[in-house]
DNA sequence: TCCACTTTGTGAAACAAATTCATAATTCTC
DNA sequence: GAGAATTATGAATTTGTTTCACAAAGTGGA
């Protein structure tokens, strides 16, 4: 039994119009057309679909059952195509963003709340990238941009540079180590150390610092939320390392102290990895630049 | 751009089987077909739905939007042909009831429940037929089924009789009529009449027993609901007319009596109006014959 | 009831599209 | 890099849709 759109079509141009000779002029087809395509999706679906007894054609109790499906279906279909429509013109499109570093909701979302206005028929999603290897996915089309701070090199994907930051130690004021100017590697041997709930390699802290020092932390307990860290860190539960974006409002703030790690300090980058093919469409080029300003506008604060 | 079902298809079909030449096996069709159709889709969509670079073929971003689509219409599609197979073989269909009687829902609604349990695919409603013209809309298809007491001869109509009642004089036990072993037209004309609120011409009281004898009640007060009609009666809030078995519980009632409009009765027959082709389908049949079974058995009591 | 008018139905021919066959070109696997 | 598996392509074939030119049937007015 094959029922097309085009018998779909036809029927709610029939409804619509009301006669048979009106909707094969409402779709520029023949009347003669209509009236086999009609004629044959009867004979497919064994049903009659149009009362005969009265000339302007007019719709049976199964017609008026398809009618609804139509009337279902069509927009859908209608919405997709002009989806696909505004694909080809670049006004569409997909951007499912997975990001590895954990604080990046911080600053993605008011960039993402920017990019919405530029770009409204977008489908933009984040997903948050911990449950999976998000590179992977990212060349199999699951997901269109990841945020990472590990560059690989990857065919057909693309690393862009978004910003640099700086990992920063926070402590309450009142903690012995707010009195450094820099806190080292050894200074963690005997502290609580708090961090996102993800493997130490993506965690800074270790990577750039404890790891290189084989130096352990007395412990280390896992919070998800930032505002729960910094809370923590307030009571002085424990000390912390974040990035200097995220702790910058706290600066300020009588309670916490924020220090460099080492030094000099520690900087790392940020890059976005795109597919080749998608960093040529106007939205993406417009997300990145997006990513590179409104982060470095939240750091100079407020 | 023309999307069609047999693209949807093949979207899944690609999708589920993980591949092209086990999607046309699955199908079964050419692996040639599917992959001139796939390109012909892509050409008119003007949009990639496939990612070439890795053998099996799998789903780019535009064509994971295509199987969402494929996905929501593909199951409704399939169910209307389930529907319409099921129409062809007498298994399904419509069967919305007019009912032109206010008093009807009394025993329709367990005649309808008795049927459902017969033909759970059966697309039952009941149309309060009040507000349109019952017989007209039987013929336009807009309705398949009329509860009727008024025959009338109309072309590609039939009408079955289901069974005969008699309207009855409802009072309160004091009511000073009920001392009567039967009531009259001139009775009425100190009584307030409480009647259903349609038009007179449809209610028995008038039609066969006011208006023939030009009698004009004291007043009428028109109830929608026969509960509250009958509270009202018993507290000889005024009185009414009712079909029979819509009063039956209440013969043994003390709050009321019954008795028959004039001497001998009145005796009503009601009808099924149903079109001459409907006629014919098995669970329209079976509908009547419940029609006729079970009013009388109720009317027998409990 | 007849007549003009409108609307729907039909068969053959023209046209358009989908499918197949045979085979080439990729990509994957070992 | 050979062989297997998978997808792509061109020409021929088959299938399906549309048009054309009428035929048939219903509608409404005098």
């Amino acid at each position: 039994m094959y029922i097309e759109f085009r018998h779909l079509k036809t029927i709610r141009a029939i409804h619509e119009t009301g006669g048979l000779a009106r909707a094969a002029e409402a779709m520029n087809i023949t009347q003669s057309a209509l009236s086999h395509q009609v004629k044959g999706l009867e004979a497919q679906v064994g049903v009659e679909l149009f009362v005969r007894r009265s000339k302007p054609l007019k719709l049976s109790s199964a017609g008026q059952r398809l009618l609804k499906l139509a009337e279902k279906i069509l927009p859908e279909m209608e919405a997709v195509e002009e989806e696909f429509r505004g694909l080809r013109s670049g006004r569409t499109g997909r951007l499912h963003i997975a990001i590895e570093c954990h604080a990046c909701f911080e600053w993605l979302f008011p960039v993402l709340e920017e990019f919405r206005k530029a770009w409204p028929d977008v489908d933009v999603d984040i997903r948050p990238g911990l449950a999976f290897d998000a590179l992977p996915a990212l060349q199999r089309e699951e997901v269109d941009l990841v945020v990472s701070s590990d560059p690989e090199d990857l065919d057909g994907v693309t690393f862009s540079a978004l910003f640099d930051y700086e990992p920063v130690f926070v402590a309450a004021a009142s903690h012995p180590l707010a009195q450094k100017p820099f806190v080292e590697a050894e200074d963690f041997r005997d502290e609580l150390l708090i961090t996102y709930p993800v493997e130490r390699a993506r965690l800074d802290v270790f990577s750039a610092l404890l790891n290189p020092a084989k130096v352990e932390p007395r412990a280390v307990r896992q919070v998800e939320l930032t505002a729960v860290i910094l809370l923590l860190v307030a009571s002085n539960r424990g000390v912390a390392v974040l990035p200097d974006w995220v702790v910058r409002e706290v600066r300020y703030h009588s309670d916490y102290v924020t220090r460099p790690l080492t030094k000099k300090g520690v900087t790392k980058r940020l890059y976005a990895a795109t597919r080749d093919d998608d960093a040529a469409k106007p939205f993406v080029a417009h997300l990145l630049q997006l990513a590179r300003k409104i982060p470095v506008q939240l750091q100079r604060g407020p």
